[in-house]
DNA sequence: TGCCAGGCCCTCTTTAGGGCCTT
């Protein structure tokens, strides 16, 4: 009897032990691989304007492409960016790029992100901008479902270091100045996907910061 | 000359308005 006692004494301190942590392990996402995305686009109207750069990083997985947009660049996108259109193609700082149909571009996206185990898109100011852009055009080309078929959702970093940092800036040039200690070249979005990657390394938030600013369609 | 969209956040607010964030 005294032996049973103590094996069930022993086991309920297991339990006690461990259950936190097995309750945390539930609830924890860190089955999912972050993908850090960017785009670069014709101009600020989420409604409108299409994508002519798109690049994500996971990892040392890097993703990158340039297409033709279907419409003129605004001149606010082309003096951030330094992107041109014309009939010739697309130029970055007067170099001509080589493009990719859009269609072939998103394909192509949703094939780097299937090499990827259950994805989680993060993103700068994405629930705003980017991924409002990304639906959009994924479902333009009837590609939508297939995209939120492999893909377990979206993280905006903007909302999430407003609520770590009590800073005067949330601007993603300014957060890496403040934590990285460096400029770097805003507004390219190999870049930026590497700033971001960079700065959440940094950061390190908890599942439940992360979970509280995650979302899907 | 500089802005052009739109939603969130903050405050000198809430019957509003300006700044920030993305290109």
């Amino acid at each position: 009897m005294c032996f049973l006692w103590h094996q069930f004494v022993v086991l309920q301190r297991l339990f006690n032990r461990y259950l936190p942590a097995m309750h945390r392990l539930s609830n924890r996402t860190h089955e999912e691989t972050l993908v850090f995305f960017d785009l670069e686009t014709t101009g600020l109207d989420t409604s409108t304007c299409d994508i002519v750069q798109l690049s994500a990083i996971s990892g040392n997985k890097i993703f990158n492409v340039y297409m033709l947009p279907r419409c003129t660049m605004t001149d606010g996108a082309s003096r951030v960016t330094g992107l041109t259109t014309c009939a010739d193609g697309l130029f970055l700082h007067g170099q001509s790029l080589d493009t990719i149909p859009v269609k072939e571009a998103l394909k192509s996206f949703i094939s780097f992100l299937k090499t990827i185990n259950n994805p989680l898109l993060v993103g700068h100011n994405c629930r705003r901008f980017d991924s409002p852009i990304l639906l959009r055009i994924m479902s333009e080309f009837h590609l939508l479902d297939e995209f939120l078929d492999v893909l377990s959702g979206f993280l905006d970093t903007l909302p999430l270091s407003r609520e770590m940092f009590g800073l005067q800036k949330y601007s993603q040039p300014f957060l890496v100045q403040h934590f990285l200690q460096r400029s770097y070249v805003a507004h390219n979005a190999t870049e930026d996907v590497r700033a971001l990657q960079a700065l959440y390394r940094v950061w390190q938030p908890s599942m439940e910061l992360v979970n509280k600013h995650r979302f899907r369609l």
